[in-house]
RNA sequence: GGGCGUGUGGCCUAGCGGAGAGGGCGAGAGGUUCCUAACCUCUAGACCGCGGGUUCGAAUCCCGUCACGCCCGCCA
């Protein structure tokens, strides 16, 4: 009996139909070049545009031209002459087209792919025994989160999702910088200064209570008396000290105003929700002692010398210009220091570590990879994600000078604009399902923080981005709520079908129950029971009379899935993810205009609404590793 | 000055060696007695910054050049 179903399940997930595919097509089309006797080494396989009717096609055969010595529609005439797909389940059939070779699939293929998305968890891909860190965000406890930062909590997030769906154990860590000047500095200005010279503060939180005394003591520091300067500085001074010494009392001192401050900002990241299984302090790796230990063992390397007093590494074995100071004169540790010791518990716990930061630590970053190497570890176990920093119009961001824009007050705004339009829409609205005062909070919620994210997440990281307030906020295609749409309009069909348990997620006033579609930090985990469900009887389903273009073209779309999970994880660029929901999201737009489902044919009416649960778990899950809300209704 | 990154229709963006360069916004024209029109269809608009090169084939690779951004602290 041919296994045409799950054929590479393991554990719970599946590498989905179109991996496979592509693993068949390979397989023939080498076989039948090494029947040719012509070489194997690259098969040239991509997808063909959009008109072309096949799954798969190969180019090889231009390459093969000057060998074969034939022009290269005839050699791939040849070739598919020799293919033999009789082996393969999912492919039917190899034609040429030019000097192309296009592969069409099996019906098995499609039957396959409707069966595979009927799991709530379609889309995770099989467990692997490989554990990653994802650190991310880490932002200076100064003063709450900002926009020109922005970028950091949400890019880091969806990689981190995306491997978890990939397979990946993944860890998220938030890696706290309690150390350093600019903590000591904040330390003492908290301690310093009186609440009644302060400005009110923006928000009645910690963050925003605190971040006054960094500002003003910051700004204290710059306009000062040569003596009020002194003064101040020996006790920032003395702080720096304590910490580096590991003194108790000073530890406990700093601790107090990041702890407030960390837990202040821990409210704008669970707004977006983006969580950590750990916060990681920095102080940690002084108090322990390994920094010290590091610039032990780096003294001891060839590259290290002694210069005014302060011990640097020569990197320019590395490509790296700009030596690295790893102790200073006084003895004290520096930042890439302590992140060295960091870095090499990092790499004692998990298999890989991914770093996601600004563009403006990248020296940092390729400084601390040359002297973990030095220090004798596999940096391939290492990769960093840079992002190019929000500007505005007029220039950067700074906590310290407080120009910019508070992430709470975007998510705020985006929100507040979301509800205008739904309170617009709601006049003109043809679903008669009476949204009540609850409904239009949580879609306001859901597609306002997922329009923010979407916008930034969709984006290649490296790209510039100029903050806009019309442009972040714009809710028209190509955003969040196009693909929110087609999820809520899959959860009406399947609501009205009686398959769906109407208004599930919507029957809180909690406003953070509205993130509950997000399952949580629960995953799409296949047995779809932390969330309403549409349970289809799949056996008695002919797949077949899904004949149409649309039927067709939505099930292509969603055999992709699993392989745009891997493509991303591989790649760690999730913004694939987002041009695939773009994709599926405008498949299911046409299918559903074109094919009615409820008033179809008893037959037709059971495939169809077969294939939009399908479409509903891979919309669903493709928006969960964006960490983008999933509504039932808008 | 050096290093890294980015340059795709008026604006934003995908594609990063192969089939007339996809989308979106904006502009113009249509579509709803029918599962939510936050939708769909059509039209106009691009010598993929510029100049060379490699290749059967270049937006994609290489060299040069220009523009913009970031970095070049005993800061983080």
């Amino acid at each position: 009996m041919a296994v045409t179903r799950h054929p590479y399940t393991t554990g719970s997930g599946t590498r989905g139909m179109f991996l496979s595919l592509r693993e068949e097509v390979e397989a023939a089309l080498r076989e039948a070049l090494s029947a040719l006797s012509l070489p194997t080494a690259d098969l040239g396989i991509e997808e063909p545009p959009e008109d072309v009717p096949a799954v798969l096609a190969s180019s090889v055969a231009f390459r093969l031209a000057g060998e074969r010595g034939a022009p290269p529609p005839e050699v791939a005439s040849e070739i598919a002459a020799e293919v033999d797909v009789g082996e393969c389940a999912y492919v039917t059939d190899v034609s040429t087209q030019g000097p192309y070779l296009n592969f069409t699939p099996a019906e098995a293929y499609y039957a396959d792919t409707l069966t595979a998305a009927g799991d709530a968890g379609y889309g995770r891909l099989p467990a692997r025994e490989e554990s990653v860190v994802v650190e991310h965000t880490s932002a200076n406890p100064t003063g709450p989160m900002h926009v020109g930062r922005a970028r950091n909590p949400i890019i880091g997030d969806a990689i981190s999702r995306t491997l978890d769906l990939a397979g990946y154990d993944v860890s998220r860590h938030y890696y706290v910088n309690d150390a350093g000047r600019q903590i000591a500095v904040f330390t003492w200005a908290a301690e310093t200064f009186d609440e009644a010279d302060l400005p009110a503060p923006e928000r009645a939180r910690a963050d925003y209570d605190l971040v006054r005394y960094y500002r003003k003591g910051s700004s204290f520091l710059e306009d000062a008396s040569d003596t009020e300067r002194e003064a101040a500085e020996s006790e920032i001074e003395a702080i720096m000290q304590g910490l580096e010494a590991g003194d108790e009392e000073t530890h406990e001192r700093v601790g107090r105003v990041v702890d407030r401050m960390l837990a202040g900002m821990r409210f704008s990241l669970d707004r977006l929700p983006v969580t950590f299984d750990e916060f990681v302090p920095e102080t940690r790796f002084m108090r322990n002692g390994n920094t010290e230990t590091i610039a032990t063992r780096l003294e001891e390397d060839d590259r290290a010398f002694l210069e005014d007093g302060a011990w640097q590494l020569d990197l320019t074995d590395y490509g790296i210009e700009k030596e690295l100071v790893f102790l200073r004169s006084d003895g004290t540790s520096l930042y890439t220091t302590r992140d060295l010791a960091h870095h090499e518990w990092k790499f004692e716990r998990f298999d890989r570590a991914v770093t996601v930061l600004g563009e403006g630590h990248m020296l940092q970053a390729s400084q601390l990879q040359a002297a973990l190497s030095i220090l004798g570890n596999d940096t391939d176990q290492l990769t960093d994600v840079l992002y190019s920093h929000v500007n505005l119009p007029e220039g950067t961001m700074s906590t310290r000078e407080g120009t910019g824009v508070d992430l709470d007050d975007l998510l705020d705004e985006s929100i507040a604009r979301a509800r205008e339009e739904v309170e617009d829409r709601l006049e003109t609205r043809i679903r008669d399902d009476a949204l009540d005062d609850g409904d239009v909070a949580r879609i306001a919620e859901q597609v306002g923080i997922g329009a923010v994210r979407y916008d930034i997440v969709s984006k290649q990281p490296s790209k510039a981005i100029t903050f806009e307030w019309d442009r972040a906020l714009d809710f028209e295609a190509q955003s969040a709520p196009y693909v929110q749409y087609v999820h809520a309009r899959t959860c009406g069909i399947l609501a009205e079908a009686g398959l769906l348990e109407e208004g599930s997620d919507a029957t809180n006033d909690d406003p953070l129950g509205a993130l509950d579609a997000i399952p949580g930090d629960e995953r799409p985990a296949g047995n779809g029971s932390e969330r309403s469900d549409a349970a289809i009887d799949v056996e008695g389903i002919d797949p077949a009379v899904l004949e149409t273009p649309e039927e067709r073209a939505l099930l292509e779309t969603i055999a992709r899935f699993p392989a745009a999970i891997e493509a991303a994880a591989a790649d760690l660029a999730p913004h694939t993810v987002a041009t695939y929901t773009r994709e599926i999201a405008e498949a299911f737009n046409v299918f559903y205009r074109e094919c009615p489902v409820l008033e179809a044919p008893e037959e037709v009416r059971e495939a169809r609404l077969a294939l939009v649960v399908a479409a509903r778990h891979t919309v669903a899950n493709a928006l969960w590793a964006l960490g983008v809300a999933a509504p039932e209704s808008m």
